[in-house]
DNA sequence: CAGATTTCATTGGACATCAAATGATATCGG
DNA sequence: CCGATATCATTTGATGTCCAATGAAATCTG
């Protein structure tokens, strides 16, 4: 997509124009678009490391969520919340994971409102192959050292913790 | 979305599921998921904040960029280049912020393959109070510090390093 | 100079995400 | 017990992103 390099640092650019004009919060607007930026650069890899066995990040985290859980099946609402996802797209998510054979809906038992994600054998052996492969590309941060890598996850850790994420 | 907090950070249980199943490479999968989840918490204010202007965080930051220009019109490529995105992106974006009358499409002069977009009055205008509003919201990390500001724009340098961006 | 190659923007297809509305089911209250 | 309210998943529609293919125009090459 970008094989020609720019030959200088668009946020660095886009810091001295923001500053030009005298607008607000530069330091806020950098970070934000840090964090933009690296997430492009991260999940591009990520998926690129999936596309072999036909997954996206979307789909490798709802079929690693099940593969921990006890039973292999959570209901939908369930998976939507520690996905911390919208409804909706757990619906679609699921809905490509079950076209493949990954997947199958089964109705809940006591609450019939409920639907219930289980992933198959199929699934398990997918996401098991799957993950070697994540962990195999560094999930998108190979080059990145460990130490940094920390660094990376403590920074965060501030967003997170305004979002609610953190136990505080 | 998410009304009701989970109780506990998501992150920090998919990193005990991932080492229980001993998965590879576990601090690169909590730092990868923290920016995705940084990302998401970020651009969802962002654009809440940017909303009242009919604007969202990509037609923002072209409008930012044209206004930043010094003929206040720039190729769609290298807006791409700039922004760094794809070429159907930039088509897509510019189309909406034409619709709206933020931008106009003028031919190249030189070379006919080119396509401009131009930043109209209404443009400069609007993107003048959205960068306001996106100040005054602190581009969605109002409660981070000055400090852990400086660490999400550092710490994330190493992700960029190595996507090329930066000059060195 | 003419044909081949490259560059540029657009189009169409696929995927992910969210918001709002809908239908089905469960629970609460009188 | 029955009606009102709440919960759950899905559907529909809008956005944004990417890839692959296309057509138009410029440039390179023999």
């Amino acid at each position: 997509m970008h094989p020609v390099p720019l030959g200088f640092d668009p946020i660095a650019e886009a810091r001295r124009n923001w500053a030009r004009h005298g607008w607000g919060a530069p330091d806020a607007m950098v970070a934000a678009t840090s964090i933009a930026r690296a997430h492009q650069v991260v999940l591009a890899q990520i998926d690129a490391a999936l596309a072999p066995f036909g997954l996206t990040f979307s789909r490798f985290e709802a079929l690693a969520l099940l593969h921990f859980s006890r039973l292999g099946a959570l209901p939908m609402g369930k998976v939507g919340a520690r996905l911390q996802v919208h409804p909706a797209s757990v619906t679609n998510t699921v809905t490509r994971l079950e076209r493949d054979g990954l997947v199958r809906r089964i109705p809940g038992d006591a609450d019939r409102r409920l639907v219930l994600a289980e992933i198959t054998p199929e699934g398990r052996r997918v996401v098991k192959e799957a993950s070697a492969a994540l962990a195999a590309a560094e999930f998108g941060l190979a080059g990145v050292g460990g130490g940094e890598l920390a660094g990376i996850a403590d920074a965060l850790a501030a967003v997170r913790r305004e979002a609610g994420d953190l136990t505080p």
